[in-house]
DNA sequence: ATAATTGTTTAGGCTCACCTAATATATTTT
DNA sequence: AAAATATATTAGGTGAGCCTAAACAATTAT
């Protein structure tokens, strides 16, 4: 049994791992909201657990028994999600503080029993992947918004879920999971984009934002 | 804001003083599985923030402030219970533990929400009544299933849930909330007591059972 | 009324998860 | 290569929430 903290950490390690290369002591902290050596003493703790390696000024990645528990952690946030957005008609961008807090409610039963409730979705409204009951995760071939050139036509298939300001940004643009859209125009002074929803006019979007949208092939 | 061990040492305080007089430092111990030494200073500090009073060798008192975080607290456990029988097919012996995390879960618009989401019930799987926002309890006059007379028909309102054995010999017995039954003989001696469903034939429930079902007239 | 028992509080200690400050290592700049 | 900077670890400290043991208060039995 793990306590919240050991779980925020896991979490946390697995998210940066997911983004990059590395999980550095410092990355850790600043997700946490706490200090790089508070972060050391818990990857030490952990390490003891055997569910990571900590390799000091190197960083930390998850052995099999942490990467396991840190898929359980996100299956249950995104379930949460899911169950706050399709049920209670919570808005997408207010459910993230919510399942975090669900999030570390022990129990498989319950976990099994809303999956079941929820039909078994592979993807919570975020468009983030849900792991399964064994930790799997349906894969799609997705690309950053950003990284597309003029003539594209892509569907926003995912939004990275941690900044909930983007999220009212793209509510207000008219931008969801599922919209199809194409590329007009990228400006290499900015790196900013003209884009045009399949129906609506074209705008522009940042690169701060065009890089937080995955999209696939429409 | 809370920590969960205040949370839980409210509630506790709460309880007690639904059952009885006052709350003791041994009993709230007792219940939360820790020491009357824990106790007491937990009682200092909720009596610092104005949740309680403490008289010192006399129990505990919860202020008008206390007594509306337990109605919250009771408020979150009851329709998470709700929602994991009616919802989620949980069985009524099993959501206790489960809804004691999630009552933990700190978000106003999650529980409005619910409650919404489960048609505002009244009283939870077990027939104990639900808060409202307000914290305002629906009363009904009820006694317990031990105090009654033969020949009187009553219909059982709720069961105390604090124990899961109990529970599922509820269940075997086929008895549950709403069952109408009429009391047929009551044994002076042990203070067991011959019942009749409504529908099926009589058999005899121990003092121990009666004692813990709370029916209303029939 | 005194003694024994039961329950409560106080005193002092422990662990967990954090912190700051100092030190050590790695990386980047000059 | 040396110096400056960024990051990590270690050392030592804090408060919360628990603990045990001892002192204290109230209740019950003799």
């Amino acid at each position: 049994m793990l306590t919240r903290s050991e779980e925020d950490h896991i979490k946390a390690v697995y998210a940066l791992l997911q983004e990059g290369e590395s999980a550095f002591t410092k990355d850790i902290a600043e997700r946490l909201r706490t200090k790089a050596s508070s972060v050391t003493d818990m990857l030490k703790k952990l390490s003891g657990k055997n569910l990571l390696k900590h390799e000091p000024y190197y960083g930390a990645k998850l052995t099999s028994k942490g990467r396991a528990i840190a898929l359980q952690l996100v299956r249950r946030h995104r379930l949460w999600e899911t169950f706050l957005v399709e049920r209670l008609g919570f808005g997408w961008d207010e459910v993230h503080e919510v399942a975090e807090q669900m999030e570390h409610v022990a129990n498989d039963k319950l976990i099994d029993k809303l999956d079941e409730y929820l039909g078994h979705p592979h993807f919570d409204p975020h468009g983030d992947p849900i792991p399964d009951k064994h930790g799997k995760l349906r894969t799609r071939k997705t690309k950053r918004l950003n990284t597309c050139k003029p003539g594209e036509s892509v569907r926003i298939a995912a939004v990275s879920e941690t900044t909930d300001g983007l999220l009212r940004l793209l509510d207000a643009k008219g931008l969801r999971i599922g919209t199809t859209l194409s590329v007009q125009d990228v400006h290499a002074f900015d790196g900013s984009m003209d884009i045009k929803p399949q129906r609506g006019s074209a705008f522009s979007l940042s690169k701060d934002v065009s890089h937080h949208l995955q999209v696939e092939n429409a």
